[in-house]
DNA sequence: TCTATAATTCGATTAATCTAGAAATATAGG
DNA sequence: CCTATATTTCTAGATTAATCGAATTATAGA
């Protein structure tokens, strides 16, 4: 991951929204969670979430997969991972760190 | 660190300058580094490098100190680390990760 | 085929951000 | 006091992002 990718990836969670879907996505598992489900749980208008999803897909925050009707979204824990990684990288100069609680 | 701090943090870390900067900052080490020679070294204009600055230290990503003329830039490894604490309370439900290295 | 549901795309508006030159402010040193 | 240096503030144009109703597409089921 470089640093351009890095960039982008931090802009999309740096949004109240796309932070808080991101979010619900993690809490709701690795199965995800279909459109209309964080739609009605955050209730977002669906445009506007439509619009967000996209573009936490465009940097791979996020995979979705289309079952019949249904968009099924789910977080990429992976990406999220080489993310994390960097900014430790960053950080702390590859020193380990507690995790904190979250705070929900 | 509540959701929109945490969004705020890394919406500011999600430009490519502003990365760049506190790269630069991490490197310089603890000390930090005075407002000319972060230009110098990323050449971006004083003016526009000073609106990101600002930006930078308004969400607590940096501090900055005057001295004299100089306005020394220190990075907050500790506001750091609380966006990685939470980041990671998000992603992996606490689980501890190997730090990756970065590609700078 | 018709209808209802799930989600997206379109289109238009408003708001925020980025950019950078020019002017201003602050201060050190002669 | 004057000058050079460090940095910010001002200003304004350009770009990008956010919002969301309305129209559209896709599909399941009667």
């Amino acid at each position: 991951m470089d640093h351009e990718e890095v960039a982008a990836s931090l802009a999309e969670l740096g949004n109240t929204h796309r932070l808080a879907v991101f979010r619900f996505l993690v809490k709701a598992g690795h199965h995800g969670a279909p459109v209309g489900e964080i739609q009605k749980a955050l209730d977002i208008p669906a445009s506007t979430l439509s619009h967000h999803l996209s573009r936490m897909a465009r940097v791979g925050l996020i995979k979705q997969e289309k079952h019949s009707r249904t968009i099924v979204c789910i977080p990429d824990y992976h990406h999220l991972q080489n993310l994390i990684g960097f900014l430790q990288a960053e950080c702390c100069m590859g020193e380990n760190m507690e995790p904190v609680e979250a705070s929900l």
